[in-house]
DNA sequence: AGCCTTATTGCGAATCGTTCGCAATAAGGC
DNA sequence: GCCTTATTGCGAACGATTCGCAATAAGGCT
């Protein structure tokens, strides 16, 4: 039930090293093969949205996906990006992450959610973090308790080495 | 920083082997010695928000609890209801929980974060579970990486046992 | 017990992220 | 190129939460 998630962080890599025509081309390989396969389509707004997304170093919010968006899209809309996100999440492609009530959601390429956010408190900075831990979790549900984790969200604020001063 | 956060779970047990009246001041006492010790004042409202919460067995969205605080005192007021459950929250009385941007927050009393959220999909239920876990990954990131946590947060969907089938 | 200060309440209006309805548009199969 | 229908764009609607402000009541003081 869960759909191929591609993981692009390794993808990211130094814009430079590529012509962008090859960069872009890739991305919309990535794009196009899961919309096709999900019986989506591939449309304009779609596209633009996740370039933004792909090509993002840090967790953006809609809002922040919407003006990045009409960049290279003046007309680019609000409510397309929303559909758009969400639709890329179902797909797994991208995900949602909630940092709280008070914060917009954030949204992220998809990548395997054995990774785990810390957020800085000081310098506001959200860092992936990379682990075991949220395998082992998962194996301790499960063999211990029975429970299939499906998503694992690991999410810890606090103060980062440089912030701890 | 931190409040003391007394941990009420233990106290949540079988109404009928106290008196209402004993139940309600042992509360009251809680309560009115943490706002007292703060500078606040120990307020109707606030009494019964608080009893709403120290009484629930489950999670409560601000909703929730504004319809059983109304129970106990109809004429209980939504604002009101969100101010104490912040105010709580900072006192380390209460605690918030972001189950996703689709949810409202849930709130329950404060009790160490050393215990995470499982989440059934299934069911909906939403258990607590203890472990050291938190406590591994606090301890992994200040060692490793120098990162002081001061919240660490553990949601997991997916499916429990008894749904499991 | 009564008074005074000022924190807290209650009310409604405002905010803001996100979703929805629907007519207009454009993908992609034929 | 045509047709079907998924998708868009727009604005309005929604729902959780917050805010402003006048009215109220805690709790210290006498």
């Amino acid at each position: 039930m869960t759909p191929a998630a591609p993981d692009p962080s390794d993808r990211r890599s130094n814009p430079s090293a590529h012509s962008n025509l090859e960069l872009e081309e890739a991305m919309d390989d990535v794009l196009g093969a899961v919309l096709r396969e999900s019986g989506h389509r591939l449309t304009g707004p779609r596209r633009t949205v996740w370039r933004v997304l792909y090509t993002a170093a840090e967790h953006l919010t809609a809002e922040q996906v919407t003006e990045r968006a009409r960049a290279a899209d003046p007309g680019a809309n609000r409510s397309s990006v929303y559909r758009s996100l969400s639709l890329f999440a179902n797909l797994g492609l991208a995900r949602e992450l909630n940092l709280g009530t008070d914060q917009p959601a954030r949204w992220e390429t998809a990548h395997a959610d054995d990774q785990f956010h810390l957020v800085c408190e000081e310098c506001e900075q959200v860092v992936h973090h990379a682990g075991r831990l949220v395998e082992e979790v998962r194996t301790h549900l499960l063999s211990g308790h029975g429970f299939t984790a499906r998503r694992v969200d690991l999410h810890v604020s606090g103060r980062c080495a440089r912030c701890s001063s």
